[in-house]
DNA sequence: GGATGATTCCCCACATTTCCCCACGCGCCT
DNA sequence: AGGCGCGTGGGGAAATGTGGGGAATCATCC
């Protein structure tokens, strides 16, 4: 099932960040509670549940390594990345290296995004909204055709 | 089946709104009375049925996450999309992000639109007909080629 | 090597929201 | 005229998000 959904959820002192519970049903049970955590495209951070990433995994290793360019992406990527798993009540703890690359403070945006969940500073997020020049119906027909 | 008709009904204090019994019954079995309520073109909320969805998901599968454009489409998308089930009495509750987007307030105006069913607001529906340049017969000429 | 301090992790408790169930009234069909 | 189906409204119980405290772990300094 596809993580889909937003909420705005508080970032608590210690770096906690709730996981919708909607998004939490939305898991595979072979995920087993577990995500990593990394760094997102356009600066907020990704959530692959862990079976979900471990494909991720398999399509690095099929890149050539002796590629420059693909030694810089490796290191980009990995570097953020980070395995977090659920506590009791839902909640994920977002280390803080992330927290600064997305620029968290107190409330965070998550953002279901079919394979994956993304966390956004609200106002990140806006920006981000602002800038896209096509609207919603004009991206529809030429993602979607 | 086909979803077809409307019908304006009522949206109460909980944001809960009735489907019209007969597009219930043009449910197939295999949606499990559960539908997946998002955002629509021209600001009004789109509820595909389950069974229905999923074939959308495929669609959402094939696309490369990698492209900037797949990814903002996705972002769109996903961040209204809810699952959201039948009461005993027919109804649905239509999630708060969705309300304001939609412009919803006390009625709705419920829309069988073949594939999936449309909520709107009936000012908004009516401002969105008037501002069609073609009639019925020159929008006919033109689609039904 | 041991003690101290900080950090992380896990558990418990509260308040709010959401969901599910029950009840009413109107209209249509029999 | 009665019954059934349908749309509308409200109340109680369970689930969900939020905050804080205490124990275990790790690193640092003496």
């Amino acid at each position: 099932m596809a993580f889909k959904g937003q909420a705005e959820y508080s970032v608590d002192s210690k770096g906690r960040v709730a996981i919708p519970a909607q998004m939490r049903k939305a898991m595979s049970p072979a995920a087993n509670e577990t995500f990593t955590i990394t760094r997102g495209f356009e600066d907020c951070i990704f959530l692959y549940p862990m079976d979900r990433w471990s494909s991720i995994e398999d399509e690095i290793e099929d890149l050539n390594m002796y590629d420059r360019e693909v030694r810089t992406f490796v290191r980009l990527i990995m570097r953020w990345a980070n395995e977090v798993s659920l506590d009791g009540q839902g909640r994920i703890s977002i280390p803080n290296p992330l927290l600064d690359l997305a620029d968290l403070d107190d409330s965070a945006l998550i953002l279901g995004a079919y394979d994956h969940i993304e966390i956004w500073d609200p106002e990140q997020f806006d920006g981000y909204l602002n800038e896209q020049p096509d609207d919603y119906e004009t991206l529809a027909e030429s993602v979607m055709r």
